[in-house]
DNA sequence: CTTAAGGTAGAGTGATCGCTTTACTTTTCC
DNA sequence: GGAAAAGTAAAGCGATCACTCTACCTTAAG
């Protein structure tokens, strides 16, 4: 259904903005540009709203990742060159999964959705490397440029998005070259 | 004054274990165990009493870093040891400044708290490097291990803590190793 | 003894907010 | 053409919540 897809974008994009707190569902209905009503009945519960912009913003996130270099360290580094190209697009108020489950602890649905999301992201890195260093065990690289990702998310609102990316970037190569993967 | 401040203990505790948002005054009132009056004598709005839990969360943590070798790699990978250690004692909710803020994006005061205890922290490193490394440009390197810090502590409850921290520590000491610091 | 500072208990208030409901209109599609 | 599906507008409800206010008690200095 296109109309539920075109509200979560909306959603989406509101949450990223204004937050979720300060966000009312009044607030949400006018910038879905939609009724009361129908806004329920897509999304029959704030929380349901805030579950629908995390999922629409997971698979912005995924396509945004995709193509790059296939091959060679730069493969492997290509997710995080693309976190910092994001961090210079979006307004910089950390992450949008690590807020909602910071304003919503107790939800089982958010928690889930943030959970899956932050797994995938995971395993992205893990098939990177997979890919560009078969046979070896690189278990604990993906997690340490899995920790680099969401370190420079944290950083960029802290330090400036420039700051973070180096930083990150420093960190990654170093630890490339470590395991002598280039 | 040691009332406000057994307050502000105990506001802390309160929402680090169970967070911001779903904590009314009442409850507060009731973990710190005085009245309602009382509370807002020393924290004249439920926004001050979180600035209030920050300071002292603050003042703990920096005291929490104290100590340790004080010379080589190890002086300046102190506080990633010393989070790991921390992270293995409080209930594992992320960062309560970073969450503090995602609730409040707005509150003037939240922000500057949280900004001046990051700050903090980015010294710190800057301070262990200028001691190990006297007379060497390390201003990068003290962000990627702020980075690292960040990283750690939300990689912790989305990954755990053995292998956020394994992966911090491995980053960290590849980037020491690329700048020959031990 | 008095008095003032600072404490307690707890009811009350005004505003907000998530959500429902009523009444009506538009669109889609066989 | 007609019925069903889906949309709009907006008032209203019930609950929550930050905060205030009333009334009373305890303690300790002068």
């Amino acid at each position: 259904m296109g109309t539920k897809d075109r509200i979560a974008s909306d959603l989406e994009r509101s949450f990223a903005e204004a937050g979720f707190a300060e966000q009312g569902v009044e607030a949400l209905r006018a910038e879905a540009d939609v009724s009361l009503r129908t806004l329920y009945k897509h999304f029959p519960s704030r929380e349901a709203m805030i579950v629908g912009a995390l999922e629409h913003r997971d698979a912005t996130y995924f396509r945004w990742l995709e193509g790059g270099p296939q091959e060679g360290a730069a493969h492997v580094l290509h997710p995080l060159v693309r976190l910092g190209d994001w961090l210079g697009e979006v307004a910089n108020t950390g992450c949008l999964f690590l807020n909602a489950w910071a304003q919503y602890p107790d939800s089982a649905a958010i928690e889930a959705v943030v959970k899956d999301h932050k797994a995938r992201l995971a395993e992205e890195f893990r098939r990177r490397l997979a890919r560009v260093a078969p046979g070896r065990d690189t278990g604990h690289l993906a997690e340490t440029l899995f920790l680099l990702h969401e370190g420079m998310t944290q950083a960029a609102r802290l330090q400036g998005r420039e700051i973070a990316y180096e930083a990150a970037m420093h960190a990654a190569r170093a630890a490339l070259a470590a395991a002598e993967i280039d």
